[in-house]
DNA sequence: GTCTATAGAAAGATAGAC
DNA sequence: GTCTATCTTTCTATAGAC
């Protein structure tokens, strides 16, 4: 066999990376197979050896895309749960995300694409945005100090993340997206009772 | 002359909410000319005596939607400010909303399929964005008796509106919309002191 | 202004060579 | 597994008759 598993296995990965940056820069419409591919350095054809369709690879970028994000990520050591949380919603309500300067998330980049798509990739999107939701509640609880925010808290803050995010994007006007990233960053805090 | 000036106006008028209906509920690309117009009740080829492309007619359809949301209208006269100002939140964050049952709002239903779209379509979005936070600082600064949002909740507030309706209509799980919406319609009214 | 017909480009997916 | 070539469909936009 001229090709291992493990060759296929990086190649698959390299086109899921493309998926994640494409996909969520342009929509599921604006990219097509072949810029996909040329973007990981294959031709159109090879495409079907790795997924079975447009869908297909949409849906697992959605999830790879998700897993990338740093909310999935590992608390470093030297931060505690609050300030770690601090950092995560500071991030995510952030230029950087916006521009796409660090892995974007894809329950906000992907939203009305996502509603205009088929069932199995709303219900890949509905479970990532449960998993987000749990995460946040999961990571406030861990501080007894401090008055626990419930999950109605919670939804209302992921939807106010997930919203200035997604207008953050849509909008042509730097002082306005500064604004309202601004004017999120600090709900958010006060949301979870995390100001201080 | 066989087609009167009033005959066009009307003709222009019936393409513009077909396409409201369908952006609205597919997205840019997945809405086709041929289909628009014989949802219209019309031919491809009259399109371009209308709209000189796609996506001019896809960026007047977002004034002509945002025209036709309830939160532009008048307020009825039985109602106090602060009544009609609830009233417009509990709508906007509503199963009704979501599913198209009135006019959808298209901050929400086309945030992301505009930030993939071309310059002069995010500018149309951004200046309707400015407008909703406008008119609702506005409505919220008529009752004297209350503590009066800064511009900074009012940013705040749209972003959990425009957000909390783009993900219920990406959601796959009636039980999820219903908790995330009852959780915007909460903070919302929170944020902005309208609670009594 | 609206119709039918069509030009011209692009995209998803498959076939077969290597 | 990856390549090139191609089938087939679909779409935007234009041309010309009425």
């Amino acid at each position: 066999m001229p090709y291992s598993k493990e060759h296929k296995k990086e190649t698959r990965k390299k086109i899921l990376d493309s998926a994640i940056t494409l996909f969520s820069s342009k929509g599921f419409d604006q990219v097509s197979i072949d810029e996909l591919m040329q973007h990981a350095d294959l031709t159109r054809g090879a495409f079907y050896a790795h997924f079975e369709s447009k869908e297909a690879v949409y849906a697992k970028a959605i999830i790879a895309g998700a897993k990338k994000s740093r909310i999935t990520h590992q608390k470093p050591k030297k931060l505690t749960e609050d300030e770690w949380m601090k950092d995560l919603l500071m991030g995510y309500l952030s230029e950087d995300h916006i521009t796409q300067k660090y892995s974007p998330c894809p329950l906000a980049f992907l939203v009305t694409d996502i509603a205009n798509n088929k069932k199995e990739v709303r219900a890949t999107y509905t479970r990532i945005y449960k998993i987000l939701n749990k995460t946040i509640q999961i990571q406030l609880d861990k501080n007894p100090e401090r008055p626990k925010p419930n999950e109605q808290e919670v939804f209302a803050t992921t939807a106010m993340m997930i919203g200035g995010v997604a207008i953050g994007r849509a909008l042509n006007d730097e002082a306005t997206i500064k604004d309202l990233l601004d004017s999120c960053r600090k709900a958010t805090l006060s949301l979870l009772k995390l100001e201080n």
